[in-house]
DNA sequence: ATGAAAGCGCTAACAG
DNA sequence: CTGTTAGCGCTTTCAT
């Protein structure tokens, strides 16, 4: 490995000046800046920035006047559109900000979650953002040292770290709203079950699922129909599940004119299942999804959907994270709730 | 931060003892060890990685007999199915051999790959991944200091780093097949033109679009139909401009009684396309496609396609990966094309 | 069985 | 303008 050192060698001057000149700082001789650039691109000198954060515990540094820094992403999952569409935009918008970004899959286990903050985003990001945490606010604080952490979709009561929510309440609502509005009156809902098995996900009250669920509730009630007459029909939130949830269900769904899906890969399986049954959308049933993943547009029939604005989404997140890495003062937390709107498509 | 002084301060001994302790050396007294361990709880010590390498250089550390180490998978795009499947794969098998995954997206861009290795991969990780470099094996082996690498479906002449293939010319030649077998006379391609619009694409006569195209040629050409005839749409290899093209080339997809599509999410786009045009899957025209992602059984036609073995992809990757990082001795590099079989499904 | 010293590559602080 | 010193958290080496 070639260092300054070398570097320093080769142009005749110590590791401190060529430092000083790849780092940009003004205070070297024009001439001499010059032999040490030559010398660094004779030897191919590369910046181990593992040294850099051993001695100031912050992983950024400018260098030429650009930021050079690291964002961990821990993210549920890599697998399924939304969350990849997710880290895809993030990892873009923090490139336009001199970040770069390392994602890592959590799969929703929050031993993985430690591990990741411990062997990875603790010792070489400047700032994290996670989605879909299981740790506490606390725990995490702690773990990551205290450094600069964007939470997204955790709606926990622990707020003491900056949130990003999907609107998840009042976009269930607006659903049930729209299929009511179009004329729907045996409205079911698929996808009351959680991702994970684990008791974990029934006791947290406040995830995602149950904000959703709860949206329903409160467009149901204020419609008049008794919410413990709503159909639910339990599955994880993919498409080989839904599916399969729609072929074991079938009574239930074929007592429906509408069925809204806790998420677009959801739809997806459900409008597959119903096509196992003999069922066409939106003809004998309509159907719905929430997310607003690209392929939603695509599908046929296309699916009408709560279309949330991820690329907000995905840019809030990274710039309040940037915020927070930059200016160090105890700005009080925020709280962003991402804009959507309902995207009316074929199949509703 | 909490250091080993910190823990060695509390347990009354050196921060030496504390080193030997926690890396499972025996040469200590269990009475002590015990003392420092208690300690180190106590405190909630985490080892900082990142000094470690300032002197070993290799970021892999075994403690308390589980290994410790990190890949880097540089991967092109994160919000397509194909490589967020594989990522999330390559991740999971990693996983299960004690391996942390951090995934980074090149957006297929040469300059984000250096900085990729320079700043993350090469400072943190035992070895890295590449799918769909744009970067020549001299490159990385010189960015990346030696490290252990794998490359992913990169199939240029200067193959001096394990490689794992995707079938491409075979795959789409038994496509090809396929459907001619069953009846099909006027096949058409989707998909003839570069993801990237830069000439550096169609400079590089190796990648996998060639490939696959190579693959139709031969089919065609044994079959005894003139390759020259063949219509081919050109199009990025994503749903939203696969869907535009078929509309623009209206005319030659009309011609056509089948369409050969050169990933899944191009026939995606490509079977709505075709809907925009009133035509219907498989009954006016079919459609094939290539990868095998999740979705492509849960669309409405499911899709006949190419399906590769990724998840064999995935663990031959993670193995050759840490077969190279385990043994350092210099075995002959490998080469490795991936299993995969024809989908028989309802488009085509 | 335990620890002191040296050093990994780099930079902040200060000296010349 | 340039260099020296010291130190980041840890491990290797070598005494004790």
């Amino acid at each position: 490995m070639v260092t300054m050192k070398d570097v320093g060698r080769e142009a005749g001057v110590s590791a401190m000046t060529v430092s000083n000149v790849l780092r940009g700082n003004d205070n070297v001789a024009p001439e001499t800046a010059k032999r040490v650039r030559e010398a660094a691109d004779r030897l191919h000198y590369r910046l181990n920035t593992t040294s850099l954060s051993a001695r100031s515990l912050r992983v950024s540094t400018s260098r030429r006047g650009r930021t050079f820094g690291t964002i961990g992403l821990a993210i549920f999952e890599l697998d399924r559109p939304y969350p990849s569409q997710l880290a895809s935009l993030i990892s873009q918008a923090a490139e336009k900000r001199g970040y770069q970004t390392v994602v890592q899959e959590t799969r929703i286990n929050a031993e993985n979650e430690r591990s990741i903050i411990e062997r990875v985003s603790n010792q070489f990001c400047d700032g994290l953002i996670f989605s879909s945490s299981r740790l506490s606010a606390a725990e995490i604080e702690q773990l990551s040292n205290h450094r600069p952490t964007v939470l997204l979709d955790d709606d926990r009561p622990q707020h003491d770290i900056d949130t990003i929510l999907t609107p998840s309440e009042i976009g269930a609502q607006q659903a049930i709203e729209y299929l009511w509005a179009s004329g729907k009156r045996h409205i079911g809902i698929v996808g009351g079950l959680g991702e994970g098995s684990d008791e974990h996900e029934t006791a947290d009250s406040y995830d995602t699922r149950h904000r959703r669920l709860m949206g329903c509730r409160k467009a149901f009630e204020e419609l008049g129909v008794d919410w413990w007459e709503v159909p639910i029909i339990p599955t994880l939130w993919n498409d080989v599940e839904a599916r399969e949830a729609v072929n074991r269900y079938a009574d239930v769904v074929r007592s429906c004119d509408a069925l809204f899906c806790m998420t677009d890969t959801t739809a997806f399986g459900v409008i597959r299942g119903l096509k196992d049954l003999g069922l066409s959308v939106p003809e004998d049933i309509a159907v719905m999804g929430f997310d607003g993943i690209e392929m939603s547009a695509t599908m046929v029939p296309s699916l009408t959907t709560v279309a949330v604005d991820i690329p907000m989404v995905a840019q809030k997140a990274v710039d309040m994270l940037i915020e927070r890495i930059d200016d160090e003062s105890d700005r009080e937390r925020q709280r962003i709730v991402a804009d959507f709107h309902i995207e009316r498509r074929e199949s509703a």
